[in-house]
DNA sequence: TTGATTTCTTAACCCAGGTCAATGAAAATT
DNA sequence: AATTTTCATTGACCTGGGTTAAGAAATCAA
C-alpha cells in the first residue's frame, strides 16, 4: 500500500534498509490517517505518543485568551516529540492537523522492541534527535534576531510551500504579528517589486 | 580540593554517588578556570568540547556587523554543548564568559570512557539531555509570545539574579531591544510601584 | 447559483521601541 | 586623584505593528 511507503522512505534518508528490515517496517500497523481540524494533542493532556507526519501539515499553539499562539508548523517527514511526552507532564500545548494527514505513530514500548530488533537503528535515532536540536536552537535564534518583517521574509526563503499550504492568519500568528500587519508587510512586497 | 566538589554536586542532584564514584569524579582533570571576557567558542570554529558551568556566568552569542546579539546565559549547573559540537560544523556564534569561570570540559572520547565504566550514569545523561530540550522549548515559546517588556518582567521572575548580575546592555541584547529601550521599560517600572 | 462564513485587505489612530544626540554616572586605567 | 572609557539615562522625533472597524474577496454549503 502507498502509506506504508512513506515511512520506508522516511528511514531510507537515513540508512539502507534490507528487504526484511522493509517488511517489518510495513507490517507494524502504525500509521493512522487524520482529518482536518483534528486534534494530535491537547492542552491538559499527557501525550502517550510522539509523531512522525508522513503528508499534510500540524500545528503546534497554544491557546490564551482564546487566542492561538502557533509556534511551529510540522509538514511532510518533519517529527513531534511533545514536551509532554518525555516529561510525562501535562501538555501546555496543543498539535491539531490543519490538512487531511497521514501520520505515523510511536510509543515508548514500540520504540524499545524496535531498537531492540534492530540495534543498528539507534544511532540513526540519536542522529535524528540531534539534528532535530540544532534545528530548532537556529530557528529560535533566527527568529530573535529578525524583525517581523524580516521573519517573513525569511519564512518565504526558507519554507516557500508553506506560506501557500497556510492561510495567512496562521503564518501571521506563527510570526508574532496580527493578520493586518502581515498584510501590511505583503503589500509592501509587492510594491517593491 | 573546592572546585572539584562542585562536579560532585552537580551530579548528585540527579544520582547518588557512591564513595568510589566520588574518587573517580574528582580524579578527572577536567575543570579549567577562566577569566572574564575568555572564549570557549569562536564563530568559524569547530567546538571539540562541550561544557559544564560550574561557577560564574556565560554568554552564547552572534556577532552581526559588529553588533553582539545575545542568545543565552549560562550559570551554575548550566550544561552547554554547542550546536557546532555535535554537527561538526564550523560555529556560528560565539560563546564567552562575561565573569571569571569555573568550568568543566567534555568530550566525546571522556565521555564515552565515562558510560563505559559507570554505565548507571547513561540514564543521567539521558535525562539532563531531555530536560534540557524540553526547557529550551519553553523559553523559545515563551520569549515569542511575549512583548519585550514583557519578556524583561518574566527575566525578572524567572532569573531574578541575573538582572542585577549582568550588565543592562546585555540584558537589553537578551531580550532582542536597544540598551534605551530597557531603560525606558525599567523606568516605567519604577513609576507603577 | 446563492447566500453564509471565513479569510484578507484597507484606513485611521495610538503607542512601544528604534534612532540620534546629549548628559550623567560609574568603572577602569593612568 | 585624575583621566579616560564604558555604561545608563533622558529627550525628540520617526516608524512598524496593534487596535478597531469596515468592506472586499474567497471558500463552502445548500
Amino acid at each position: 500500500m502507498e502509506t506504508k511507503d512513506l515511512l520506508v522512505d522516511y528511514f531510507s534518508q537515513y540508512i539502507t534498509l534490507s528487504s526484511e528490515e522493509i517488511e517489518i517496517i510495513k507490517s507494524h500497523d502504525i500509521i493512522r490517517e487524520y482529518g482536518k481540524n483534528d486534534l494530535l494533542l491537547k492542552e491538559g493532556q499527557i501525550a502517550k505518543e510522539c509523531f512522525l507526519v508522513l503528508k499534510g501539515c500540524v500545528k503546534r499553539y497554544y491557546l490564551e485568551e482564546g487566542e492561538e499562539k502557533i509556534m511551529e508548523f510540522f509538514t511532510e517527514n518533519d517529527p513531534i516529540t511533545p514536551v509532554s511526552y518525555t516529561t510525562k507532564a501535562p501538555s501546555k500545548y496543543y498539535l491539531s492537523c490543519i490538512e487531511p494527514c497521514i501520520i505515523s505513530t510511536g510509543n515508548e514500548e514500540r520504540t524499545q522492541l524496535f531498537l531492540e530488533t534492530f540495534p543498528r537503528f539507534l544511532p540513526v535515532f540519536i542522529k535524528i534527535g540531534e539534528d532535530l536540536k540544532a534545528k530548532k536552537q537556529i530557528a529560535a535564534d533566527t527568529y530573535k534576531n529578525l524583525s517581523p518583517e524580516e521573519r517573513y521574509y525569511k519564512l518565504q526563503e526558507d519554507r516557500p510551500d508553506l506560506v501557500h499550504r497556510v492561510p495567512q492568519y496562521m503564518i501571521a500568528s506563527y510570526l508574532g504579528i496580527q493578520p493586518e500587519s502581515l498584510s501590511r508587510i505583503r503589500k509592501r512586497s509587492f510594491s517593491k517589486k
